[in-house]
DNA sequence: CGTGACTCTGGACACTACTCCAGGGTTTAT
DNA sequence: ATAAACCCTGGAGTAGTGTCCAGAGTCACG
């Protein structure tokens, strides 16, 4: 059972690419890692459900800087008013974008019909 | 009642800008539009919806390539059934991201409670 | 008719989110 | 110990989606 892994492995568990992996640290998106002696990164699990958590929430329609958000909010605790209000607003965001794909689904359901 | 406007009032209509119309105009999202005697751009009423839609579409996460398909399948009489599984297959990747986002929201506001 | 607001084209520039090297060091299996 | 497989950094390149600009023509109002 390996504890943490070289950046190859953590690519093809988390479903992402090595450079997207590198890009993605680069922005800050996952916190620093730590390194082997010779200098290579090491990813535990924790770090592994970030970047599928990343991978997810950006096929979704988020942007990386979103993302980003995201992922601090699943890591802090939730202490403060800001947090939280960031939460709620995120949470709305969701909402709206489920609504409005309901309409647009039906939209195009109606036409099925109609074929 | 103007029946046909230009290019500016367009924009303001839909909501987008001038060279956004341009841009989609030269992808191809919305149809050749009519000319006035000077070259202007002439846009009717049908011509302001779709880019209403496309503005609406895009924000939800289509490419504009998907968006250019959606606006096809509004457009046309859906007669044959190429049409008609690429309805179904657009049907079913709204109803994909409907569950993921749902599922996110969950999770958010899961967050949310244990502040 | 003149003048200011608007529009035209073509092309350069910007930003996001990657993707792909080259040149060189590290790990691992044998 | 050595070869294959892997990883490092820095930087260039790409695709998608716009945005801005210059130089020139058009429109609408008084």
């Amino acid at each position: 059972m390996a504890e943490v892994v070289h950046i190859g492995k953590a690519a093809k568990l988390a479903e992402v690419s090595v450079d997207t992996i590198r890009f993605y640290q680069k922005l800050g998106l996952i916190k620093s890692v730590s390194r082997s002696a010779g200098g290579y990164r090491l990813f535990d699990g924790e770090q592994i459900r970030d970047l599928t958590f990343a991978r997810h929430a950006q096929e979704l329609g988020f942007s990386l800087n979103e993302v980003k958000e995201l992922l601090a909010l699943r890591q802090k605790h939730h202490a403060c008013t800001e947090v939280q209000s960031m939460l709620k607003r995120k949470v709305g965001d969701v909402q709206e974008k489920i609504n409005s794909l309901s309409r647009l689904e039906s939209e195009l359901a109606d036409a099925l019909r109609n074929a």
